[in-house]
DNA sequence: ACCTGTCAAGTCTGG
DNA sequence: CCAGACTTGACAGGT
């Protein structure tokens, strides 16, 4: 099994190099001049998608070909104060460089958008926010240049204390999506509310691929094992030309086993990729969830380096042998 | 240069 | 019904 590691929006190595620098709504009420605040934004937003090639460069510079953007790439994009604002097509340039570049060295790309995108939402306004909030991010990849391997990935979403009646109110809502947004979609079990086997299910139902998160299973199971839930799970990505994609990550502590450590354990990762490879995947992607993003990358390489069964291919990536 | 409090979102819990 | 917790990187304002 060949597995791909990455990481996301921001290096703990690169110095410098925020991709999500922002502006407080308080601070953009507070100046004067409407249009020198709002190009002050377009500046933000430009620097950001320029460390963003950065951190793109960075990755080229150690194999790493997978990688989450930022979800804050445009300070108060969505804002209501800045309802009649499209700065997408004023930054189309700097887009387009950003995908033209993951492009050229075969980088998989994917946003996050933050949990208050909830299509589980009965609430009108909640779900028209983010309805929108996906087309932006939708018209983001589409801005780059990338075709639906760019993926977005969410939540199911809150439970509102009935649990079957917010999985139908999600299925209903996805459904009424654009095409061009619902293609995009991956989503991922929750670390509270919907479990690995639920959000299977509805992935299945609505034809989206799913994102394990093996910690948020370790938090949140269900009473199910991940070795009887895989084969389900890689099947959503039958047909999507990319392998599946995992999140793995360590719990910070016992105390607060939902927060994230700040490197990722060999021991744990190898579990998970022998299920996988029992399974018969053979190819796999694991986006990291790790306090010291491409740092805890490059220590648990370094960590893996050292297990029998393990071929390292380059600096991040690997190969799993029988 | 550094520290502390605040921010932005939606949901959930406790009062 | 409302305040606070949750989460996280970064702002904003103070020293």
């Amino acid at each position: 099994m060949i597995v791909r590691l990455g990481y996301v929006a921001m290096s703990t190595v690169v110095e410098n190099a925020s991709p999500s620098r922002t502006m407080t709504a308080t601070s953009f009420a507070k100046i004067a001049d409407r249009e020198a605040a709002v190009r002050k934004l377009e500046r933000l937003a430009a620097e950001n998608l320029h460390n963003t090639l950065r951190l793109l460069r960075h990755n080229r510079a150690h194999d790493i070909q997978l990688y989450r953007f930022s979800s804050r790439l445009i300070p108060l994009i969505g804002h209501e104060l800045l309802a009649d604002w499209d700065p997408i097509p004023t930054l189309a340039d700097e887009f387009r460089t950003l995908g033209d570049y993951a492009k050229e060295h075969g980088m998989r790309v994917s946003f996050h958008p933050d949990h208050f995108t909830v299509l589980s939402t009965p609430r009108e306004e909640v779900l028209r926010s983010s309805v929108e909030d996906l087309r932006r991010h939708t018209r983001m990849l589409e801005a780059m240049g990338l075709d639906d391997r760019a993926k977005c990935n969410i939540h199911v979403g809150g439970t509102y204390g009935d649990k079957n009646k917010a999985g139908e109110r999600f299925i209903r809502h996805f459904q009424q999506l654009d095409d061009a947004v619902r293609r995009r979609i991956t989503l991922e079990n929750d670390d509270k509310t919907f479990t690995a086997l639920e959000t299977l299910a509805i992935s299945e139902r609505v034809g989206a691929p799913m994102v394990l998160d093996v910690h948020h299973h370790d938090v949140n199971p269900g009473g199910e094992t991940i070795f009887s839930l895989w084969p389900r799970i890689a099947a959503t990505w039958t047909g999507q030309d990319i392998p599946p994609k995992i999140h793995m990550s360590s719990p910070k502590s016992e105390k607060d086993p939902r927060g994230h450590a700040d490197y990722v354990e060999a021991d744990k990762l190898l579990a998970f990729l022998r299920t996988a490879a029992e399974a018969g995947t053979e190819r796999l992607d694991v986006m990291l969830e790790a306090k010291m993003k491409d740092s805890a990358l490059f220590k648990l390489m370094e960590d893996l380096g050292a297990i029998e069964g393990i071929a390292l291919l380059d600096q991040s990536s690997f190969e799993l042998r029988a």
